[in-house]
DNA sequence: TTATATCATACTAAATTAATATAGATTATA
DNA sequence: TATAATCTATATTAATTTAGTATGATATAA
């Protein structure tokens, strides 16, 4: 039940770059070596970072990566939605069909409950909370 | 971030000795067979929950499991928490004293409060609601 | 045109989870 | 008291997921 490794690194990443906001493209090296977070593992937990609109990207010399909304903007479930493998606490959660017991199954109801509280707690902290 | 399967076999197990309660001692095989989780799943699920006296058991031929609580009396979070083997959402949450980056944290917070979230809705609904 | 950076996919390794197997202990009943 | 039914405990294997690495392509400023 513990989140993946990627959605606390990609949170990390964010502030950092929320920190470094207005002092232009901030490279994955740079990200890297004061993150403790290896170059590799950094572009990829960005990619989905970048679809999403959470990030803008410069490529070629020079360029780098900044944010693409205000840290007030993004929040961690935002973040754990997009880099989690599984966002749901049950598979069932999200496809009840899938479900062999019963279509309204009880069990369902009570994991999609704890779902959707986690998600509400998540959604209350922003990157700009974290950076304060 | 899903719960393992553990957990969710662990509910529907004691939910199966909840609906026969007042029958005598519940055999794993039977379990086993009407929850379609094979005997020796069944039966390193029921140690920790034995543990914890949620279930007393009666050895030797004729004896059986069964629930040591009311129904009403046992929630979803305690199950959680006894057979999930990350009960936390990160490592940090239960021992602060491992993070490298600061001793107060924002991150860690946010993940606690997120966690907090998860099992006060996990505590909200016992046995009983799910077989009622 | 060259050096520097991002982008994309494939692959490997490590860790965790799920499930099974084996051996042992207890006890009701004949 | 012997036996069979049943729980108990630990070790092992298999499957899945997560974490991290490698390779190579693409874009662009200078």
């Amino acid at each position: 039940m513990k989140l993946s490794t990627k959605s606390r690194c990609g949170t990390r990443i964010l502030m950092d770059l929320a920190r470094l906001q207005n002092e232009g493209p901030v490279q994955v090296g740079e990200i890297s070596r004061r993150q403790n977070i290896s170059v590799k593992y950094v572009e990829q937990i960005i990619r989905p970072l970048k679809q999403a609109e959470l990030i803008n990207s410069v490529r070629g010399p020079k360029g780098g990566h900044m944010l693409a909304k205000k840290p007030e903007e993004i929040t961690l479930g935002q973040i754990v939605r997009l880099l989690e493998s599984s966002i749901d606490l049950a598979e069932c959660v999200g496809n009840p069909d899938m479900c062999l017991i019963s279509t309204d199954c009880r069990i369902r109801v009570a994991w999609q409950d704890a779902t959707a509280a986690l998600y509400k707690s998540l959604d209350a902290t922003t990157i700009a909370d974290l950076i304060r």
